[in-house]
DNA sequence: AAAATCATTTAGGAGTGCTAACAAAACAAA
DNA sequence: TTTGTTTTGTTAGCACTCCTAAATGATTTT
């Protein structure tokens, strides 16, 4: 055997970890091309992404930092005119729009992970599958734990139907839209997701793992 | 069908994306329970990994970050006595050596991508053998595609012998330590790995594949 | 109405990350 | 040898990230 092999979920943190510093390399040169920084540009893909009005508060807690480094980085971003500030019900407050130019911004920004896709690319068709499969269930686990914000997933959403078919192609159900659809369809930023508690989570979560 | 269901490589790109927000999430909780920074703490594993001394230019390079920025950073853990410089036989370069409690430190702050490694556990045994092995391939194909530093890993190593074997479990066999060995065991950071040519690599990693 | 709570901002400090400009050593050519 | 070029790393200057602690209003509770 090989001098020491880590358990393989150590490799797989591993693994992820050089991703993740490819990653944040990759986003500064992305970034930089569009005149912006890398924090910016996750602020722009969340208020474009996000299904209404989004409050700092929100935004802080979606890219895991602390409320006045939020606040900084919207703060700059109103000075470029990509977002604008508008005060909520509660005036204490504040709720976050993009502009006509952030909305453009952020549609150009949003390919930045583009050559990921290239990468994953190389998989055969069922090695994509079977690896988006098994990556939503981490990131599932990691919103469970805690340690990654809550992500707008079909597998935590109100309107999912796991199995609700007997076709085995498109097994699954949305009840929002109406129509079934695979684990190839399964989204991870749906617009109408909707949250559930932790209880029906669970059940869901059982119902569409043990098949 | 769901409205505009993405390409699978692109939900896969943006899957992991959301990961790596996380990861750097972490990552400052992580390093500031050891009093240092994430980037500083990314140095002390590099050269806690290095099979030998390592050169800043090396470091930066691995880092995916500019000279200057790695040279900053190398400073502060100087100035912290974690890490000390030593001038090569060139007498332009530096090379870089962990102290004692740069060691200690380093092993320490090795762990904290451990909760990723809890998420992964939720996975079959299957499932992440092959969302591993994936994950391998993955990377790989950034590293061709000059979008990640080259990492030290079997596949892409001297010492790898894809398939010398008819024993299903442990077909590869590692020439270096001259033992057999399987998928579950391939590894990303090799101390011994040695570096091959592009043609080379090309042809060991079709052998690789295409069983 | 006073006190407690909440959402956000300000202040201050260490660090990250960049480019540009700079030294010093090593190399190459004349 | 002398001159010019390349390579390795540092310094300088700037914008931004990230934190904690404290401050400012607005809202809710007592």
């Amino acid at each position: 055997m090989l001098t020491q092999p880590d358990a393989i979920a150590k490799r797989i943190a591993s693994g992820l970890g050089r991703l993740a510093l490819a990653l944040k390399a990759k986003s500064w040169k992305g970034a930089a091309d569009e005149g912006i920084t890398p924090t910016q540009g996750e602020v722009l893909a969340r208020l474009a992404d996000a299904p209404s009005n989004t409050r700092l508060s929100e935004l802080a807690h979606q890219l895991g930092v602390s409320a006045p480094t939020a606040s900084d980085a919207v703060s700059t971003l109103v000075a470029k005119a990509l977002v604008e500030k508008r005060s909520g019900d509660d005036k204490r407050s504040v709720t976050l729009k993009l502009t006509k130019e952030g909305k453009r911004l952020a549609t150009r920004a949003a390919g930045w992970t583009d050559f990921l896709a290239g990468a994953a690319e190389t998989l055969s068709d069922n090695e994509r599958e079977d690896f988006l499969a098994s990556l939503i269930k981490i990131i599932r686990a990691l919103q469970e734990s805690g340690d990654i914000s809550t992500q707008r997933m079909c597998v935590t959403c109100e309107h999912f139907r796991p199995h609700a078919h007997k076709d085995s192609v498109n097994p699954h159900h949305c009840a929002f839209i109406d129509s079934a659809f695979g684990a190839s369809s399964l989204r991870l930023n749906c617009a109408d997701q909707s949250e559930m508690d932790f209880a029906r989570r669970e059940e869901k979560w059982r119902k569409f793992v043990s098949c």
